[in-house]
DNA sequence: GACACTAACGAACGATCGTTCTATAACGTA
DNA sequence: TACGTTATAGAACGATCGTTCGTTAGTGTC
């Protein structure tokens, strides 16, 4: 990795913890040559305009993201529990990310959706593309046989996303010490209707 | 109502269709000024700071929130059918204030939840007084037996909060123009899990 | 008609914003 | 060691930020 890439690298680091606290519409290019020790004209060549630099941070989130949420429970088998393990790393990845502030890509979708532009796009794409896992996770635990037939796994996907931002906002700004738990008694219950009966479990 | 209050609630209705689209924390007095055709400092006079303004604003949405989410749906009787008018209510509430972009107080939880302040308490006392009110109507509803008594009405209303805004996130940001439909499912299955049994319903 | 009070204005403040330009280091290759 | 390339710095730009100040209208009271 050459100088300029290490830079730009040790740049969006900061920048990502940054806009986990602030927002990245909120980052601003002084501040950030200040905490990274350089100038502002010479943080800004690496980018070439603030829009590109909040860009960079949302796809620096994404990838992160697949990192540490999807690629790992990934490694279970499909079914059931991958489908748990996705969720479970989902409750707990801005401790694993450097995300002092909170999950950035969920800030960012209530702050740009009203604001039309490549950042919404971004921001619309990655959490559209989350959806889709959601669901063909859910849909192979459909054929595993661990769900029912007519499992609605959009919907299913769809209800997982509304159980993760609550998590988020009882834990970040309600400071409920248990909303992780609350969130997987949620998950289970979701996941118990859509369940195929097994007696005696 | 005089001159002044007048003049102040001209603004704040303007700030706050303002702020539904691009945040509480971006709001900027110069352009608000511009778009109430008043000259800065003759706007500025009426609240002091923008973080007054800020804090008025937010306090105007949840005035206008319990005018419009709560109160009609208190109108109902006690039990689910209350309930049930309080989430359809909030589904559409921001159709119904003058929210061009948005649930204002959603987004302002996730702006700053990770910046102490007044703003950051004003958000956090009114989502939990709105988890508190339902938690208060399901256990009304456990009252005139319609939900089971073991119910968790905390879990309950955490659970709603995230249907919430997951509905809003669909809609506004993804698009989905089946986000309502797919909220109701999911505010019906989870009453369904909680309802008492009744042979033949 | 003089007076107090409120509402709004216009000008200016220092700070910070994103961005541009030019110059100077540092580095890789010959 | 010289040269071209890349990386960073410094200074300045015009714009906008929140805020302050002094002043001017409008309004009701004696």
């Amino acid at each position: 990795m050459g100088k300029g890439e290490q830079t730009r690298q040790a740049i969006l680091d900061e920048a990502f913890s940054m806009a986990s606290c602030i927002g990245v519409g909120a980052l601003s290019i002084g501040v950030l040559a200040e905490r990274t020790r350089m100038s502002k004209s010479g943080l800004f060549a690496h980018f070439g305009s603030k829009e590109e630099l909040q860009l960079a941070v949302l796809r620096e989130a994404q990838q992160r993201f697949a990192d540490i949420v999807l690629r790992p429970a990934f490694r279970q088998p499909r079914g059931l529990g991958r489908l748990r393990a996705i969720v479970v790393n989902w409750l707990s990845w801005t401790r694993e990310a450097n995300l002092p502030g909170g999950c950035v890509i969920n800030a960012a979708a209530a702050e740009f959706d009203d604001q039309p532009g490549p950042l919404r796009d971004e921001v619309k794409n990655g959490l559209l593309a989350l959806r889709r896992v959601l669901a063909e996770t859910a849909a192979k635990a459909v054929e595993t046989g661990e769900l029912r037939p007519n499992t609605d796994v959009d919907q299913l996907a769809f209800e997982l996303e509304g159980i993760y931002q609550v998590a988020q906002q009882s834990r970040r700004l309600l400071d409920d010490p248990h909303a992780d738990r609350r969130a997987l008694v949620a998950f289970d219950r979701l996941v118990a209707d859509h369940a195929i009966l097994r007696e005696k479990e």
